[in-house]
RNA sequence: GGAGAGGUGGCCGAGUGGUUGAAGGCGCACGCCUGGAAAGUGUGUAUACGGGUAACCGUAUCAAGGGUUCGAAUCCCUUUCUCUCCGCCA
């Protein structure tokens, strides 16, 4: 949600830096909105001023018993509770027209968010490990773990349909045991507070976090209007709505593991088949909640703790900056962290690290109150650390044997119970 | 799912139609008192929006949204949450 005085105060700077996101000038229109919902809020605020005196009035009459002074006011306010609704009716007909277009707008792009249309303009960071030069044609994940006999989209597609898998045996425990050592790093290395949230959310949750009411077709909605969450940037964040917190208590940091589910609505005929994109997985998901002042060295630090969990699996990856047309809706900044696949010969996305600025806190409404007592709009970051599901891919892919075997990393052998997943 | 009771300021709690943004208490802030502290004592202590250069003024907010009324924390309806009992249940 975007601040009106912030587009009052500059409607230039507004509408050049939607433009970086390919968004059409809106501030005039906006203005003019503001501007006519704030004369008729005057207005009816003006109205109401007399009624409210006049009705104390009519109580100091009543009390002094002359009743014919209390009729002869009773007319009066009558008379102006006429004008009243039309006018009440009308501003909030303009108030929603302005909040319609103010909460389908997104976030505006930070000064360092490089500009660009589509991820063939993102910027690379860098590049951690070097992808393994294999002696054998690597196979893709999906063939690997239907020859180990651990892995079936075709019995998930019997209960479920396509972008469904079956793991089984090994395959299921690895990712299992996957999500314990990244909620394990997070919790005892880097501050972060385990949460086991609900998975079922209402969809002010989702206004929150900005999913809603723009892209309710990447959901899955519930009989009973619940929502199943896309991620748990949803639940994570959503814990502090409507708070007020108290400043030392920032930065707050929490992660949980969940499964995600989304639609996939519109990404039909891409990543069709394994396990890359799929209506359900696991995902570890990292969301901090910080002053202003925090967010963007939080921002540095939530990525550098999604890249540690990377290098200790001794996965290659490289760090990328989102540019503005890649970036999501809420975000201000985002880095992508791109896990190596070798099959498919390229680097494939594993994690996201978005910093939000207020974009989500005025949407919840959680603030904090700063030094000198005032309340102001936190800032929250969201980041995965990792989607579970594409780990586990890039483990049987980047640790695989040309005897179809898959090496466990070294961090989960102990978890694991052993050093290889054989045929 | 059935029956009932409730949701008032940072917290507790009064308040069933008329200067109630809301008594009283706690907490907090500042002052007095004190050698210092405690106790005591005085004053102050919500948020959002609108108007105004400002001091300040106005409007709204007693779970949320509607309604009745000249006037609603108080009456009515809907939604929501909490609690108790019963039923069902991992």
């Amino acid at each position: 949600m975007h601040d009106i005085k912030f587009i009052r105060e500059n409607p230039t700077q507004f509408d050049a830096q939607l433009a970086r996101r390919g968004v059409a000038a809106q501030s005039t229109s906006i203005l003019a909105l503001d501007a006519q919902r704030r004369a008729l809020q005057t207005e009816a605020q003006q109205l109401l001023e007399q009624r409210n005196a006049a009705s104390k009035e009519i109580g100091a009459a009543k009390a002094a018993k002359d009743e014919a002074k209390a009729a002869s006011l009773m007319a009066t306010v009558n008379a102006l509770k006429e004008k009243l609704p039309a006018i009440e009716a009308e501003e909030r007909v303009v108030a929603t027209e302005l909040e319609t277009i103010l909460s389908s707008l997104p976030n505006l792009p930070a000064a360092d968010t490089p500009d660009g249309k589509d991820e063939h303009d993102n910027v690379e960071i860098l590049k951690h490990g070097t992808p393994r030069v294999f002696d054998f044609t690597p196979q893709p994940h999906e063939t690997l773990g239907e020859k180990l006999g651990l892995l079936s989209a075709e019995t998930a597609a019997k209960l479920s349909g396509s972008r469904f898998v079956v793991l089984r045996g090994a395959l299921a425990k690895l990712e299992r045991v996957l999500a314990q050592f990244m909620l394990n790093t997070l919790t005892e290395q880097f501050g972060y507070e385990e949460v086991s949230p609900p998975l079922l959310v209402r969809d002010h949750a989702l206004y929150g976090t900005g999913q809603l009411p723009k892209f309710g077709e990447d959901l899955f909605k519930t009989t009973t209007d619940l929502w199943l969450i896309p991620t748990a940037e949803v639940s994570l964040t959503n814990l502090v709505r409507e708070e007020i917190l108290p400043s030392p208590t920032l930065p707050l940091r929490f992660t949980a593991h969940t499964p995600c589910f989304r639609s996939e609505a519109g990404s039909a005929g891409r990543d069709t088949t394994g396990i890359l994109r799929q209506h359900q997985f696991y995902k570890v998901e990292m969301v901090s909640i910080t002053t202003p002042e925090q967010s963007v060295a939080e921002h540095e630090r939530m990525t550098t703790c999604a890249e540690t969990i990377l290098q200790r699996l001794g996965l290659p990856y490289r760090k990328v900056l989102l540019c503005t047309g890649d970036m999501g809706f809420c975000a201000v900044k985002t880095y992508d962290l791109e896990v190596w696949v070798p099959s498919q010969n390229t680097y494939r996305e594993i994690s996201s690290c978005s910093n939000c600025g207020d974009f989500q806190a005025r949407r919840m409404n959680t603030r904090f109150k700063d030094e000198n007592g005032k309340n102001q709009f936190v800032h929250t970051l969201n980041g995965s650390a990792l989607a579970v599901g594409r780990t586990l891919l890039a483990i049987m892919e980047n640790y695989q044997q040309a005897d179809g075997s898959i090496t466990i990393p070294a961090v989960l052998q102990g978890a694991m119970g052993c050093d290889s997943i054989k045929p």
